[in-house]
DNA sequence: TCACGACTGTACCAATCGGTACATGGCGCA
DNA sequence: TGCGCCATGTACCGATTGGTACAGTCGTGA
């Protein structure tokens, strides 16, 4: 055992740069390959390592499948984040933005690799397991502060957030297991018309 | 190779018998433990033979996990057709008492295996991919019939059931998530509200 | 120039996997 | 009673896994 990294943490020299590039080439192989059957020496020679390397930098792989998870949390949560919101914007138009970002093709690994976790995380997987937490409180915060901002009842806004956030979810599924994306930007349009009221 | 099934299909002898036997404990067992890391000497060690019956009886362990498959999505689709309909009964309240069923912690186990397969599924395993088709379509052509049996518009229909499928199965992910069955409750009461309207 | 330390690859290990060959046991039937 | 067939278990095989030992490479400071 030869392996220890040169600085502890909270400083960035080449060696936290190397790691940090080789923990986004994984999320990248990850979201397109699966998390299910991955394996070192398959994710080395995809992102041009060898194994040895990932145990180097990361421990084991059991703290690189963390790692990973926990970018790819972050990933989706910037979806998120990166939502520019022009004033005058009604809130179903808020919200239908807000679904074309996560519908974004360009976004499907990343979505697949979502579900694909969360089926891990139900049964107790470690790496996983930190996204049960986060899964619907981290997300209902946010979406709560929102509503009651706008002048909603505090318990009927967190009812409300947490429909909207299952209900996006489920026609997300919808969309990756059918791919019908008239048909479940329809049932989202009824959402809409439901949640905010006919216009 | 010495293995060759006595009758071929169709007919009930001790082997389908006791092949049906090794499947459904390896259905509970799988409900149990998930299907990810799932090995064919473990599986055969928990429900009590050697992994060399398991490979007798099904062939591989890929068509094995195709019958644990089908058969966990026949379990699933019993609980729709188990629900009796007393008449009088307003759509909510029906909606209502198959959320209940489905919730119930009876088929937590077997609800975290939907997910589990779902997540699978996406990545294009074979085992699960058959799923993926019916995983809409299936339980959206019931729905459909039944709220056009009660004179809705078909196209409106269908995009109704599709939301209500969605919205479920987001609910049903975040009660297995968070374990918050009240609040999990008060937001399918509040989609109930806007669904069937006010009451 | 030389030594040192970090980075990386190759070769290897024990464990486990799915699957197979072969032996055993127990039942029905003549 | 003895023959044969089917169910089951044991032992084994090659492949693959995560992880480790060791050696080589390369830049840098004395």
């Amino acid at each position: 055992m030869d392996d220890s990294h040169p600085e502890d943490e909270a400083e960035q020299g080449a060696y936290w740069a190397r790691r940090a590039q080789l923990l986004n080439a994984a999320v990248d192989h990850v979201a397109g390959h699966g998390i299910a059957d991955l394996s070192l020496r398959g994710l080395g020679a995809a992102i041009g390592v060898s194994h040895r390397m990932l145990i180097h930098y990361f421990g084991s792989k059991e703290q690189l499948l963390v790692e990973i998870v926990r970018t790819s949390e972050r990933r989706q949560r910037d979806v998120l984040s990166r939502l520019r919101l022009e004033p005058g914007l009604s809130p179903a138009d808020v919200a239908r933005l807000l679904w074309r970002q996560l519908t974004a093709p360009r976004l499907a690994g990343q979505q697949r690799l979502f579900f694909e976790i969360c089926g891990h995380a139900l049964r107790g997987r470690p790496e996983a397991a930190l996204v049960l937490e986060g899964l619907v409180t981290d997300w209902l915060e946010p979406l709560v502060a929102a509503e009651v901002g706008a002048g909603a009842d505090p318990a009927l806004a967190r009812n409300r957030a947490r429909l909207g956030l299952a209900t996006v979810r489920g026609l997300l599924l919808d969309l990756l297991a059918t791919g019908d994306r008239a048909g479940v930007d329809a049932a989202m349009e009824e959402f809409l018309r439901l949640y905010y009221g006919s216009e």
